[in-house]
DNA sequence: ATAAGGTTTAACCATTTGGTTAACAAAAGT
DNA sequence: ACTTTTGTTAACCAAATGGTTAAACCTTAT
């Protein structure tokens, strides 16, 4: 119990404004409202991280490295396609379903300042989809899987996982679903969006 | 020339507010930068909208209003499944390569503010499921496609054609792509999305 | 004990922002 | 002609907001 208390201060004041800025985007949140739900004074915030925007890319930066891990099992891991295509789907949607507010956040506040996203590409281990390239264009020559274009795949392999996450306002109006039924179907997309895939692709 | 100069002058604010909403959003939009736009005194924002809020729902429901028809053309349309699913993801990214502030802007503010959803569903026509999951049910058992949940193939079909204009910035850092080369994989991806859906379902 | 360093708070500040007002100009109605 | 209604503007206002300051409070090393 020496000193850990500024650790513990600071944490507080990132999780706090975590759940501000991902629930109202940078120009929502207010730095009053971080503090209240972090129990401390405003002028700490500035005491810790200076300024709003710092602040915010503490936060930004923080959520953009847990998604990273995500996409990479999907572009870099060494498995057969088929099974990464199920295992991703799987987890990702495991994943979402804990973290909710996140690919709304990054994909908003990127919209917002695409700019943002060059700094990124520095820190972070920043997905890159040469290898998946190259492995869908060994499994097209192969035969085992029919002519696409692998940014293409890619780009229906995100959307089918990522789309209803971000749009869950939206189809929840459409199909007429409450929560909980949008939830279970979630919970079928882990199974339902890679045998759709498999099913597209398999020759 | 009697008295249109008044309908002109409202015309230009909500076509100045739809720039700086769908740009900023909301929260990071400026009635000053809406004047600005419009070239008029920021008092006839609040003349002709009375406030910052009925400004922004006007700007809304049109935005809601223009996108409305395209869902309704693959949920009530009359045609083949396979017919609508090819003329839908033609036409919706068409349509969307026009407007590519509007999917963003839409589900952004959706997801800030859910429960908006209500008053579109009395002033707009809505797009509801129930007629597109009836063709959906016929033509499994017709045996025409395999079996699949209605709900599960709008969702997907949505985030085919959808997520690549919401997530544009993020989809350009991760294939390495610039502006040009995305607005061409784009445009692949009117005849490229319904093939694969249509691989996916046929049996 | 006490000096030094980091930590925390209440009060304060300058600027921004949505919104209002009162006067003026231009049509339109009589 | 003149009165009324509608459109437009510059100046103004109160509240909110990000950020600062100076003093108080701990903790710890000397």
């Amino acid at each position: 119990m020496t000193k850990h208390k500024d650790n513990q201060t600071e944490e507080q004041i990132l999780e706090a404004a975590q759940q501000v800025f991902q629930a109202k985007g940078m120009d929502g949140a207010r730095m009053q409202e971080i503090a209240d739900k972090a129990n401390i004074n405003k002028a700490m915030l500035h005491y810790y991280y200076r300024s709003k925007q710092l602040l915010f890319e503490a936060v930004f930066k923080k959520a953009f490295a847990l998604l990273a891990p995500q996409l990479n099992a999907i572009l870099n891991d060494d498995s057969a396609l088929e099974d990464k295509i199920r295992s991703f789907t799987h987890n990702y949607i495991s994943f979402m379903m804990k973290h909710p507010y996140l690919p709304n956040f990054i994909i908003q506040e990127l919209n917002r300042n695409p700019k943002f996203i060059e700094s990124l590409k520095n820190n972070v281990a920043f997905p890159n989809i040469s290898k998946f390239k190259t492995q869908v264009e060994e499994e097209v020559e192969k035969g085992t899987i029919v002519s696409v274009n692998a940014e293409q795949l890619f780009i229906n392999i995100l959307s089918l996982n990522v789309f209803p996450f971000v749009a869950s306002p939206l189809i929840k109006a459409f199909t007429n679903v409450d929560d909980k039924a949008y939830k279970a179907m979630l919970e079928d997309r882990k199974t339902a969006v890679s045998d759709f895939i498999i099913n597209a692709i398999k020759k």
